[in-house]
DNA sequence: CGTTCAATTGATCAGCGTCAAACTAGGTGG
DNA sequence: CCACCTAGTTTGACGCTGATCAATTGAACG
């Protein structure tokens, strides 16, 4: 690993806490690497040789079974990805591929066992780190159980808002047959979908979305921080 | 807490390995207490006052949104549940309610976390715990967004039946309406799902169930231990 | 024996997927 | 610079899955 990209990985969340020895002998035996667009990370099912860490770009979570495939998550920076694959030494239960070109540090799962087991500080970070995962998959699940799909659309137009300077036109950061999969919809199903909210104010031009009316959008959409705040 | 309690819940994954002393520590202020069915026990939205841990009986895990209700798991001995929201220290993201009369073990979270940061085997068992869990939400959810409704009830037999002593031949353990909501279907839909899979040699009189020929029903189901293994 | 609630059944409907075709935009090479 | 190619997106037609509504049957319990 390059010396360079040290101080960044050591100010993240994960690692900021941690002694200086246990950080030394994690990054030790890790990368740091810049992969393109489209790459493959990790396969479902293999064993979990690295904690990986995406530092810039975006990578995408896939499951698959009996040939259906859909995009479990959208991660992006600053998160690790198959954390609990590493602590459990359990194979993947998802595939990760690059959707931009991307940054990852990849950390030996081994070595993040073994410091995990000498460093109280990055034991707290870890577990810090997956109950927020935890947390997140179950929103997930509960907006898949409870919504239908047009109400995941509208919950998730009003969230990436959120992350843009103006709520209310801002550009989409996936494509659409990938959003339309990770909303648990067909790419056909989300332009219908897209059309069904012009009525609630939401017009999407390419990948440019606007918002005319906020409030009416979210009367419609009824956000809850139990399923739309990725901080709570 | 009764005394007579204590070697019980000491030889439980997540105390095992944990100190005398940090045990002491966490169980002194906490409650071991017999519910009856249909009790709410915690409340989707409240903040997370203690850990608990189901010892005897069945609770499910629910979450609500916008008038609808629908089960997100079933929790069986022995296992923490809502063990994320206490480390965190955030709202509960589900509600529990007893399903048959249960006994559960209530500690403080307060006291959870407190021990966590002195205990290290402590931490050791809770990242591990969290790590299962985590795992077993990412398969619910390939679950739903992967099969059908029908496909989910054919694994759901298949993977009950591997806790019984005949896989041929058991009794459901919640009710019908219950799984149904569970497995992501309306009851009605759950009686045709039924239906559904006689020809493959499955047949369902009240809580009875029968499998004729479980390679038949294994080949429609397709189980793959990325969904289905809750040990892996 | 009657009350109550779960389970089933049938009819109907909405949501969503599938298939096919048209359209669009971005990139490439002549 | 433009024609062309490719891949994503949109649109329409159609059908399946599963939800809803209503009515009936069945089982548990006082």
């Amino acid at each position: 690993m390059r010396s360079s990209d040290l101080p960044e990985i050591r100010q993240l969340a994960l690692f900021r806490d941690m002694s200086d020895e246990s950080f030394a002998d994690l990054v030790r035996g890790g990368y740091v690497q810049t992969f393109p667009p489209q790459v493959e990370l990790i396969r479902e099912g293999d064993a979990s040789d690295f904690l990986h860490v995406i530092i810039d770009g975006v990578v995408e979570l896939i499951a698959g079974w009996n040939e259906r495939q859909t995009v479990m998550a959208m991660v992006r920076p600053i998160s690790t990805f198959i954390l609990a694959a590493t602590i459990k030494d359990a194979p993947y239960l998802m595939s990760a591929r690059t959707v931009e070109k991307s940054r990852i540090v990849m950390l030996p799962s081994e070595d993040v066992r073994a410091v995990f087991d000498r460093d109280h500080a990055f034991a707290r970070a870890v577990v810090t780190e997956l109950a927020v995962c935890y947390r997140s998959v179950v929103k997930n699940s509960k907006g898949l159980k409870l919504r239908t799909s047009v109400e995941r659309l509208a919950n998730y137009l009003l969230r990436q808002g959120l992350h843009e300077e103006d709520r209310r036109r801002f550009a989409l950061i996936v494509e659409k047959r990938r959003l339309a999969s990770y909303l648990g919809m067909t790419p056909e199903n989300l332009s219908r979908a897209i059309k069904t909210l012009e009525p609630y104010g939401v017009t999407i031009d390419g990948a440019d979305v606007f918002v005319r009316d906020l409030s009416n959008l979210e009367r419609f959409a009824k956000p809850t921080p139990l399923i739309d705040d990725p901080s709570c």
